[in-house]
DNA sequence: CCCAGGTGAGACGCTAATGTCTCACAGCGG
DNA sequence: CCGCTGTGAGACATTAGCGTCTCACCTGGG
């Protein structure tokens, strides 16, 4: 059985996307792989999550390249935008959680890169009038990023059904809880 | 120097709530006391989680029995409730990614009373026509914890400022991200 | 002053998780 | 058939964190 580092690590951000806190034993188990093959490719539990970080920034890229949210109005990149993203919500979740604990070091350029778009995204929709301007562009990127995170806990704990989180996410994210008549 | 119980849990919540893996030692330094005397009152790491759940949980209720989130119009509960609830918001998300953990065992039968109550003020706003009915009051009880957690850890990587966490919850929350001419 | 209770400092052993190493074996190309 | 390469299985040492214990010390009440 040859070794597959995507395949590896697809079934690692899986089982750590639920359980964060799984052992690379449990991690090799998953990946159908030995924990002595898994320490050849990723020497050290930080590499595999330094590699996971890899991989969710890959994601996120084509996520962005698929949904070229500079295109149209705003609000359609948006919705674009987390439609696409939508799938690896709870790898971002685990990355998210995950990302607090790296408190000294600096953090990955390419969340740089992934925030700057996003938040690029969002003062766009301001500047042209259709986002609100008293909450902060850095502000709603941060919202988002808490919403697709709540949005894959609640999923693994069955409190919402997987195919509504992309609908429920850019909606209230978009439009907030309150009621209103005309579109 | 005798030994405070609330002030440790709130040295200890204080600490967690930035850095959720600190060993005992870290935990025991930032309250000022020894690990011994930390294990005497808190025998096991579990036990203080737990303990530090009921303070959480406490907190909550105190914040909800002084928000009174039934009186008035539900816009005015929430408003009144976020605001009420924000001082603890680092340690909601610490206890609310620590949540994700416990996957067997039944979560506190706090959180659930807390969830009700939560739920309830949605539920009445739909149904009052104040809220939308496309969200279910459970995303959005689901929601409010996520951008409570996204604040708090927004906060303490410098942001956004402390003092706007309330505002941008609520108003983003309840209005979205879209602009509006009219109230 | 003396005593009792509580605390801090530190040593000790235990456990889980990890990283490393060895060896056998299977597949594959010569 | 033979050697090479990569993998799995398991043993091994190491480490970090934890829980416990002991003992000295301090402090407050009698």
């Amino acid at each position: 059985m040859s070794f597959d580092r995507d395949q590896v690590l697809r079934a690692a951000a899986d089982l750590l996307a639920r359980r964060s806190t799984a052992t690379t034993e449990e991690v090799a188990r998953a990946a159908g792989i030995s924990r002595a093959t898994l320490n050849r490719y990723f020497p050290g539990r930080d590499a595999l999550v330094r590699a996971l970080e890899e991989y969710g920034i890959a994601e996120c890229e084509r996520a962005l390249e698929a949904a070229r949210p500079e295109e149209g109005t705003a609000e359609e990149g948006l919705r674009r935008l987390v439609r696409a993203v939508e799938p690896c919500a709870g790898l971002l979740a685990f990355l998210y959680s995950e990302n607090q604990l790296f408190e000294g070091e600096e953090q990955n350029a390419g969340w740089s890169r992934i925030d700057e778009r996003l938040t690029g995204l969002f003062r766009r929709g301001q500047e042209s009038g259709e986002f609100r301007i008293d909450l902060s562009a850095v502000w709603l990127t941060e919202a988002l990023y808490g919403l697709l995170a709540a949005g894959g806990w609640a999923v693994t704990e069955g409190r919402v059904a997987r195919n509504d989180i992309s609908h429920m996410v850019v909606e209230l994210l978009l439009g907030g809880a309150v009621r209103r008549d005309a579109s």
